[in-house]
DNA sequence: AGCACGCCGACT
DNA sequence: GTCGGCGTGCTC
């Protein structure tokens, strides 16, 4: 069908298909723009799309062509919001409509009734008016991160900038500084800073306030309300906001005149998004620079190894702030690290002597603790002494942690809980004893240890009560708290100012895993944890229980030397040809049994291998996964590599996702591109 | 992903 | 003779 031109809009709509549905233009109706959000109908429903062309031609029949119901009273999203969406698609194997629909706020992702405009007239209601930038209050740099910003903002076009510095160095100062220059040049320009988690958002968000005071700042992450994620998002659209602030989904928020990205914490697992397209909003924040044309920061005191890689070879401008900057006036040294060999410093009720003793030390000097075990729960299994049964989950293969306080077993994949059982379920036993410690056991070990001392625990279990964690923390940082125990929770961002010794229990399972990611990643939370103590310049030091005293991470660790570390996991890395030296993707099934699932990857591997020669792809046996069955699911992975990305994503488009359909039992197929864990 | 169409079992 | 099970296939 040819028409007149502007008649026909190829418009996106969630259906996972490469292609967006052409639709005629009501007659009469002026031609949406490209970009527009509208509402079409789709098979028997009314839903929202986003306008990605508009044309004269189309290929459909007549007979099919339906019309476009109406558009949405909102702008229409930025060309390189377009250009954005379409790229993580195609990069992610999934739809561009699937992509660029999820990419909406939850509110405007389906039609609302004819409420719908009054609702977005209601949202634009509550948001600030546009202002101008006041001049920044400058502030006291170091020539360090005064060199990191001229760099930053001399830049003109796309270009990337690796931002490395210690904990403490002063690089949330860097990204606001740059900001502020970079928003001075258009009295319309926008910047988006980047955060790997909520948690951070309040405290980031107020330092941005007290920065910049009357400039517009919305905060944007799926912690919020719909309708306030729909205002902020709206914010930011029609160009009200300045300053936008969120987590992984936010790297998608349109935003018409950006001029700056941040990412802080840029090595964070939370920027890989676990359900749906599994993006990388890191490497989206660095597409998306390239898109507009603008600069792109990536922070850190522990860059992940492929922007290390990137730095190295010269592709990223690698910004390093050695010193510690000082907020309070002294200097902030940072903690002694000291390792405690386990094999020669036995553990007396969970805890060593010496780390009593550094415990006690602190609280006699009044000052404060943290310890820190990656583990919540009382213990991580239940055993029966007698007959050798293990606590498990029935839905998971994995164990059931034992958590004491609720009386309960749980699973911490699935969520599955059951009693305690009175007695062994295999030999009826009644003495089942907790094996491994857990946040709760460790609580328990420090109140009788250190009798009398306020002890505070902070993790997923403690926290579930509204406000018990903002609670906890402020605690904290009032000083009525001398121990925190927590998991990873304690570890992010949190500048108490009064700690003085840390302790880290229960390294050794990531200081010897399988998985070749898990010392850069207990690099960085050793790191981030160390980096909690001596903010204030109190003299402090880093305890960490280790049966491996002698490994080379602890060595760099206590050197405080990343960038060795680093360069050290590089080479390895360029060796054993892991990545970043090779891309991988890995295609994953799901099903009832472990067999079905292995056996539709085989018949894909079956499918490939020609294709995957020629392309100079490996494709590596089928096996079950880590976690080999979770709630009830068997699951499966194949492993895709190939030093040429382009080759990879050719042969991983060729799985056929019609390939599941009439297998019985039903098997689930998913891609991930860039796995994060395998 | 929805949602409808479609072809085989237990209900008024 | 119908309500509904969820298999299969399409959505401009």
């Amino acid at each position: 069908v040819v028409s007149e031109s502007g008649r026909i809009a190829r418009v996106l709509v969630d259906v996972p298909r490469a292609e967006p549905l052409d639709y005629a233009v009501a007659s009469g109706a002026p031609a949406p723009n490209v970009g527009a959000l509208c509402v079409v109908p789709l098979g028997a429903r009314k839903v929202v799309g986003v306008v990605a062309d508009v044309t004269g031609s189309t290929a459909v029949p007549v007979a099919k062509l339906k019309r476009i119901d109406r558009l949405i009273g909102v702008p229409p999203l930025p060309q390189g919001w377009l250009q954005l969406t379409k790229f993580a698609a195609d990069y992610y194997l999934h739809g561009w409509g699937e992509a660029a629909i999820a990419a909406l706020p939850p509110l405007l992702r389906r039609p609302a009734g004819p409420r719908h405009e009054t609702t977005l007239q209601h949202l634009r209601g509550n948001l600030p008016a546009p202002q101008a930038v006041p001049a920044a209050a400058p502030i006291e740099l170091l020539p360090a991160q005064r060199h990191a910003v001229e760099h930053i903002v001399a830049a003109t076009g796309f270009g990337s900038h690796l931002l490395f510095g210690v904990t403490g160095s002063g690089k949330t100062d860097v990204y606001l500084e740059a900001i502020a220059r970079r928003l001075a040049h258009a009295p319309d320009a926008q910047v988006l800073l980047l955060v790997p988690e909520i948690n951070l958002t309040p405290q980031l968000e107020a330092r941005v306030r007290a920065r910049f005071g009357s400039v517009p700042t919305v905060s944007l992450h799926s912690g919020l309300a719909d309708r306030a994620r729909a205002a902020a998002w709206l914010a930011a659209l029609e160009g009200r906001a300045r300053i936008v602030l969120g987590t992984r989904t936010a790297v998608f928020v349109p935003l018409p005149r950006l001029v700056l990205i941040c990412v802080d914490e840029e090595h964070d697992p939370s920027y890989k998004a676990g359900d749906g397209i599994r993006y990388s909003a890191r490497d989206l924040a660095v597409k998306r620079a390239q898109i507009e044309g603008i600069p792109v920061v990536l922070g850190s005191a522990t860059p992940s190894i492929e922007s290390w890689a990137h730095a190295r070879a010269g592709r990223y401008a690698l910004l390093q702030l050695p010193e510690r900057a000082s907020t309070t006036g002294r200097a902030a040294a940072g903690a002694r690290v000291e390792t405690l060999d386990l094999k020669h410093e036995p553990r007396e009720g969970g805890l060593t002597a010496p780390v009593r003793t550094a415990l006690a030390q602190a609280l006699a000097r009044g000052e404060q603790a943290l310890v820190f075990i990656n583990r919540r729960g009382y213990a991580p299994i239940l055993a029966c002494e007698s007959c050798g049964w293990l606590s498990s989950c029935p839905q998971c293969a994995a164990f059931a942690a034992f958590h004491r306080s609720e009386g309960r077993l749980r699973c911490h994949h699935c969520g599955w809980s059951v009693a305690v059982p009175r007695a062994c379920p295999s030999c009826s036993n009644q003495d089942l004893e907790p094996v491994g410690s857990g946040t709760q056991r460790i609580e328990e070990a420090l109140r009788v240890a250190l009798p009398g001392a306020r002890i505070a625990r902070l993790d997923r279990d403690s926290v579930r009560r509204k406000h018990a964690a903002r609670d906890t923390l402020q605690a904290m940082h009032a000083g009525d708290v001398d121990v925190m125990v927590g998991t990873q929770m304690l570890t992010k961002g949190h500048d108490f100012r009064r700690v003085s010794v840390v302790v880290v229990l229960n390294a050794d399972t990531q200081l010897v895993s399988h998985d070749f990611r898990a010392t850069e990643r207990l690099f960085a939370t050793l790191t981030q944890v160390i980096g909690r103590a001596g903010r204030a310049g109190l003299a402090s030091r880093a305890l960490i229980e280790t049966r491996f005293a002698r490994h080379p991470l602890l060595a760099a660790l206590a050197a405080n030397d990343y960038a060795a570390f680093a360069d050290g996991v590089l080479r390895e890395r360029q060796a054993a040809q892991l990545p970043p030296a090779v891309f991988q993707a890995l295609v994953g099934a799901e099903s009832r049994t472990m067999e079905a699932a292995l056996g539709f990857l085989r018949e894909i591997k079956a499918q490939l291998i020609g294709r995957a020669a020629s392309l100079a792809v490996k494709v590596y046996d089928p096996v079950p996964m880590t976690l080999s069955r979770r709630a009830g699911v068997f699951r499966a992975q194949l492993l895709l590599e190939s030093a040429a990305r382009g080759a990879l994503h050719a042969l991983a488009r060729e799985v056929d996702p019609e390939s599941t359909k009439g297998l019985r039992p039903a098997v689930r197929l998913r891609i991930e591109v860039d796995p994060q864990e395998i």
